[in-house]
RNA sequence: GGGCCUGUAGCUCAGUUGGUUAGAGCGCACGCCUGAUAAGCGUGAGGUGGUUGGUUCAACUCCAACCAGGCCCA
């Protein structure tokens, strides 16, 4: 029993029980101590710099799940990007302005809205917008994620704001920016334009009506079909669909042009039995045909084809009010129509209208019907419900009204030509987004720049009092950049335009009083510009950046927002390559959402497990597409986390307190087993590092995992045992064996860092090394290990391994049938059937009982039944050990009982014994 | 309705240019050990490859349709 104390056992601090929620906040401090960020660009201030922008996560609430994963992936680049020995300066950024802050403060605010100043509300907007940016940032300071949290970029900052009035200007300069008529979500009540987010639907039923617009110069009808009879006197065309067939019918309405696949259902709503065909025919044969208007007889429109016209309900012909609609307004933009929109701000008819001037346009609904069938053009009319917007404070139904906007072209000078040619010339990840990118910009409308809202940046343009013409200019909207810079964007509600711009005049009417614009600008408009304000601007970054990396909606958002004024200003892509992930969905793959309940906040989950947990999990899925979440997903990563953590602690264990800088030992030198798991690692660590560069994480978790559990845990370190703990401490054996250890662990914990960014650092506190860096974010990842590389020695053992399955397969027998327990109770016999594999053998014969942990190893030549198997160059069989069992090393040797002063000890034991005392 | 994506064991992932009995780890079951012990080791059972057709001597792998889910538009 006393022997036992004579066993080299492992021994450490380094505690099992990992507590991450307390370890996480100590390392967490030490970091803040050390100064982690900034310690780490001065330890690599003379490398190559890599540069990832951040895309600025909107600073409304506390971040979510998904935000989390998208930044744990991008510090999963940094971190390994920085091992490898880059610069990785980090700016995280805010997006600060825009709607869902104005609308939660205008919520909060209720009633009172009404008695604030704008400048008031913004202030309020300011300070929401400011307490989110602070809450998020501890948040991904939580989750170990390195940046320059003292230093972030926000979009409401002087600078930034400055910058973006900067860009506005460039892109005036450049002919980008035209004004425009586009219609918008519109309250009459409020008096106010609304966001998409401010709208709700209620069931509604309204009028459906058809109506005969005749043709000029022949007696024939379109039979068209609208829900929104007040739409009508800004009617300046007709769609039908360009794949559908049309016919003409004889009726008693007078012939009559219908979609052919709703003529029996409008021959059955018309009640009308003597309806028949008479012709068939195609969109394409009444191309730009021109009929009469159906309200203004002075006026005419024309028929053009749109795949929005729906082939289930109405008459396959549909009335386009370009100034009313949104398709109707982009297919207006496709067809150039007139964009006409006659209705008030608060919902009447304007004086252009004459009928119907100053009513409001439901109440015009009841009069355009009762007039249409006074005419005999109505001949039609039913109710039809569906959804229909509302405003999401008053209630009341909505309508699309057509608003002078601004807008950024991109067809001027080429752009969208451009843009497509920055798209190939990107390299997309996965490959796949970039057909998605490239569809969407092929296709995309102009850009609506404008925003009828209080808390954004506004749009520095000015109007003459005098005949209303806009003044946009690049000297006066520079003007206006530095009064921002020097006073934040709320000088332009607070001065006057004199003060802002000084002396303008009029290009038009020469006049020299002005009016500032109110509209703001759409908040995509400012993230955009971070590639300039942030990349351009700060100098320890480089413009393109490296790296964008978002989640997959950000195609229609930041990547192409960006990519849009990058190359308006630039000609070039503000990034080289772009990476997308999926969605981090619930554990059933549906959507997350507060009103289903399957939200998981990543406070949460840092609390009860720790961030390292979700970081395994983010590290171990597939994220181009999109992933379920959950905790009983989690608890698969806990499993996990703990078996890496506890063959760490056991490697730092068995290194114990060995000073490692006296061990030297020559490759040609080392143990065979040693050599053997030094090439595995080296060959494996290659595969990990090329996962790395492709960014796929999922790889080099599985990668690194698999080599913990396959030859670290169940094999190498297994087998280890006996010799650490049995061989005398300065044996070359023992010695072997522990720098092995200690190689392995000193680049693992390299590799794992940045996915376990804690742990390896709670590790490498523990880890005796020479010259210790203050963090093992400090180290570098290089290719000496390469030098351990044998493919000789790996393919031996690859036939070893499988001569090792047979071993246990053979010992599990034996246990099951009650013979031994353990496998050192029993011995090996071995039996090569060829030379190549007596040879071989032979050459590791002095291992092999280590290799399949039994106590003896015989090779001799085969003798008995037993050996059936002929499909193996070897026999195998395993018998209960002979010998007698040593009281030390536990193994039954022939040798226990030879030593004089030792009779219970084995050979090796008993030297071993000896030589400590 | 359109563009793009996803669907292999309970879970997370592998599967080279179509070619033998579809692999791994986890989990699970059973067993061993008690000198990694709130650990460690072994053995084993789990798959109609979303569905249905088609191409082919041969398909998880190619094609089509459909189903389910996701993002972005409409």
């Amino acid at each position: 029993m006393e022997y036992k104390n004579t066993l080299n056992l492992p021994k450490t601090d380094f505690p099992m029980k990992a507590n991450l929620p307390v370890m996480e906040l100590e390392i967490q401090k030490y970091w803040d101590e050390i100064n982690i960020y900034d310690a780490l660009l001065e330890e690599r201030k003379d490398s190559d710099l890599y540069v990832l922008h951040d895309g600025p996560p909107y600073a409304n609430g506390h971040i979510h799940i998904g935000t989390a994963f998208n930044k744990i992936l991008k510090d999963f680049i940094i971190k390994y990007k920085n091992i490898r020995g880059f610069r990785t300066p980090y700016i995280p950024g805010w997006d600060c302005h825009g709607m869902p802050i104005e609308h939660n403060v205008t919520k909060e605010l209720g009633p009172k809205i009404k008695e604030i100043s704008k400048l008031e509300l913004r202030k309020k907007c300011r300070e929401y917008a400011d307490k989110f940016v602070n809450i998020q940032k501890g948040e991904f300071k939580r989750l170990g994620v390195f940046g320059d949290w003292g230093n972030p970029y926000i979009t409401m900052s002087n600078v930034y704001e400055a910058d973006i009035i900067d860009n506005f200007g460039k892109l005036v300069e450049k002919n980008f920016i035209y004004r425009g008529l586009r219609p918008i979500h519109w309250c009459m009540k409020c008096q106010t334009a609304l966001a998409g987010n401010e709208i709700e639907y209620e069931d509604k039923e309204s009028p459906s009506i058809f109506v005969k617009y005749k043709w000029v110069g022949e007696n024939k009808f379109f039979l068209i079909w609208t829900t929104t009879p007040w739409t009508l006197p800004a009617n300046v065309a007709v769609a039908m669909h360009p794949d559908e067939d049309y016919v003409e019918v004889d009726s008693s309405f007078g012939s009559l042009v219908m979609m052919k696949k709703l003529f029996e259902s409008v021959k059955g709503k018309l009640n009308d039995l003597s309806m028949k065909i008479v012709k068939e025919t195609k969109a394409k044969d009444y191309l730009d045909k021109i009929y009469l208007h159906p309200i203004d007889a002075n006026r005419t429109g024309r028929v053009i084809t749109a795949d929005f016209v729906t082939t289930d309900t109405g008459t396959g012909i549909v009335h386009i009010a370009p100034g009313h609609g949104y398709d109707d307004y982009q297919a207006g933009i496709k067809f150039n129509l007139d964009i006409i929109s006659p209705v008030e701000k608060d919902g009447t008819f304007s004086q252009s209208v004459e009928k119907y001037a100053g009513i409001n346009v439901f109440k015009a609904n009841a009069a355009i019907i009762e007039d249409l069938k006074l005419e005999g053009s109505l001949i039609f009319e039913e109710k039809f419900s569906h959804s229909y917007p509302v405003c999401w404070r008053c209630k009341s139904e909505l309508i699309f009204r057509a608003t002078e906007q601004w807008f950024l072209d991109v067809e001027k000078s080429n752009l969208r030509e451009r843009l497509l040619r920055e798209i190939d010339s990107t390299k997309w990840i996965p490959a796949w987004s970039k057909e998605r990118i490239y569809n969407m910009v092929k296709t995309r409308p102009d850009w609506c720049l404008s925003r009828q809202r209080s808390w954004g940046v506004p749009l520095p343009v000015l109007y003459c009092k005098k005949c209303g013409s806009p003044h946009i200019k690049k000297s006066t909207i520079d003007k206006v950049r530095d009064e921002v810079l020097k006073h934040g964007s709320d000088i332009w509600f607070e001065k006057e335009t004199k003060e802002l711009v000084g002396e303008i005049k009029c290009d038009k009417c020469g006049g020299t009083e002005f009016e500032k614009e109110t509209n703001i600008f759409d908040v995509w408009f400012d993230s955009a510009l971070s590639h300039s304000a942030v990349v351009k601007k700060r100098p320890d970054l480089r413009w393109p950046s490296d790296l964008y990396l978002e989640a997959v909606d950000q195609h229609r958002g930041w990547f192409q927002v960006s990519l849009i004024v990058s190359t308006a200003t630039d000609d070039r892509a503000p990034y080289k390559e772009v990476l997308t992930h999926g969605l981090i969905l619930d554990k059933n793959m549906k959507k997350m959402s507060k009103s289903l309940g399957n939200v998981f906040s990543p406070e949460m989950i840092c609390k009860k497990y720790g961030a390292e947990i979700i970081r395994l999990w983010f590290a171990s899925i597939d994220y181009t597409s999109d992933a379920p979440f959950g905790e009983e997903l989690l608890k698969t990563s806990l499993d996990t986390y703990f078996k890496i953590r506890n063959t760490i602690r056991f490697m730092l264990g068995n290194l114990g307190e060995n000073d490692l800088s006296k061990i030297k030992i020559e490759k040609e030198e080392m143990h065979k087993l040693d050599r053997y798991i030094l090439s595995r690692y080296a060959r494996t660590r290659k595969r990990i590092l090329e996962y790395y560069d492709n960014y796929e994480f999922h790889k080099v978790f599985r990668e690194f995992y698999n080599f913990i559990v396959n030859d670290l845990s169940s094999f190498y370190l297994d087998v280890l045992k006996d010799r650490l703990y049995t061989y005398a401490k300065d044996s070359k054996e023992r010695q072997s064996g522990l720098y092995t250890v200690y190689l392995l662990l000193n680049d693992m914990l390299k590799q794992i860092g940045p996915i376990l960014p804690f742990t390896a650092e709670q590790a490498y506190m523990h880890f005796k090394k020479p010259e210790k860096k203050k963090s093992v974010h400090m180290e570098t990842i290089d290719n000496t290990f390469d030098s351990y590389l044998d493919a000789k020695i790996e393919e031996n053992f690859d036939f070893l391994n499988s001569v090792r399955g047979n071993a246990l397969m053979a010992l599990e027998k034996m246990r099951n049938s009650g013979e031994i327990g353990k496998s050192v109770e029993a011995d090996i016999i071995l039996s090569p059937r060829n030379e190549e594999t007596r040879k071989l053998f032979e050459e590791y014969k002095d291992i092999l009982s280590q290799i399949f942990i039994v106590s003896n190893v015989e090779i001799k030549d085969e003798t008995g039944e037993e050996f059936q198997d002929r499909k193996l160059s070897y026999a195998l069989k395993a018998e209960k050990a002979e010998g007698e069992k040593c009281a030390r090393c536990w193994l039954y040797l022939d040798t226990v009982g030879q030593d004089e002063k030792h009779p219970q000890l084995c050979e090796k034991c008993a030297e071993a014994v000896k030589s400590e005392v």
